[in-house]
DNA sequence: CCGTACTTTCAATTATTATTGAAAATATAA
DNA sequence: TTATATTTTCAATAATAATTGAAAGTACGG
């Protein structure tokens, strides 16, 4: 395979992961050529690698930017701003988690507290089955929660010998 | 709080959890409604709960079924199909993450894996920017899988312990 | 076997989400 | 400041995904 079509590939790929990942397809697409281009990349460039309108490309540089995954780069002597992604995937992966944990899971925990606080007879069993679910989930989520601080919290290798140790 | 605004509550909140990532807002509903109802119901309570149609209904309850997180009930001199949720969250959790692993994290390996053998000058930045990004990306799934094996193994008791042991 | 109650399928429709592109806003260099 | 290059915005449009509902398919009890 040529490098060419791995790129095309690659961002193919990430793209789709995206999209089942809650991120708009186009935005990994970007994402993705910007990890692997070795380069700063401008609007321009950026749209006609991806056959997308400026507006397009503008909106999800934006985005990508709010997550911090892309920074702008700015060259002397060019009016045109540039763009590069973070290269190092531990840094973006932990940049995500901390994403969708303050957009998702922070919300969540709030509101299963909150319907925890019914009125009711606690013996009656519809109100028990609503009860252990809600308290189940919000468990389950809080464990979660812990699970992503650690993760952040964590250098690699603490982590990596971590897992090696539990694997074996 | 009444029970009955919790339930419509929970429901909600479940939905919009599961659009976030990858699973369709109804079959999300169906899902909740199924896990805080302390009996089985057949098709047409779930319609009338959720005001969803017939076909809608049963296409999200089949996909329940396939993800292993529903299941039918026959109810003796009944004709109707009853269906149940599992109620244990660890293992609806686990569950969904042998799904998504299935569906998702496996094609990925192996398409990065692909993605690593082009030809090319090695020491050329932009093959060089290539690699890396696919070597990273290789590296840190690899990782993913390992902890999504783990936390799949790992009984809930030696989970937590572990934890709790990483976090103080 | 029937007749009937129920379930499944899927083409057509509706709802949602993403994308375009051109006008407005902004920034730069002279 | 002004002329111009570049970026941003957003209403209109296009693309995608979810939903309906009625017809076809199944299976149960007699």
């Amino acid at each position: 395979m040529k490098v060419a079509e791995g790129k095309q590939k690659f961002i193919h790929t990430w793209g789709r992961l995206g999209a089942n990942w809650g991120i708009n397809r186009t935005m990994a697409s970007v994402h993705a050529l910007l990890l692997v281009s070795a380069d700063a990349m401008n609007a321009d460039e950026i749209m006609a690698e991806l056959k997308i309108s400026r507006g397009n490309a503008n909106m999800n540089l934006r985005e990508l930017m709010n997550w911090g995954l892309v920074h702008k780069e700015i060259i002397r002597g060019d009016r045109k701003e540039y763009f590069v992604a973070e290269k190092n995937l531990v840094k973006v992966a932990k940049l995500i988690m901390k994403e969708r944990r303050k957009r998702e899971l922070d919300p969540i925990v709030k509101t299963l507290a909150e319907l925890q606080t019914i009125e009711g007879d606690k013996k009656d069993k519809h109100v028990k089955a609503y009860l252990e679910t809600v308290k189940g989930l919000k468990d389950l989520t809080t464990k979660a929660d812990g699970l992503i601080e650690l993760m952040l919290k964590a250098d690699e290798s603490r982590f990596l010998n971590l897992l090696i140790k539990l694997l074996t």
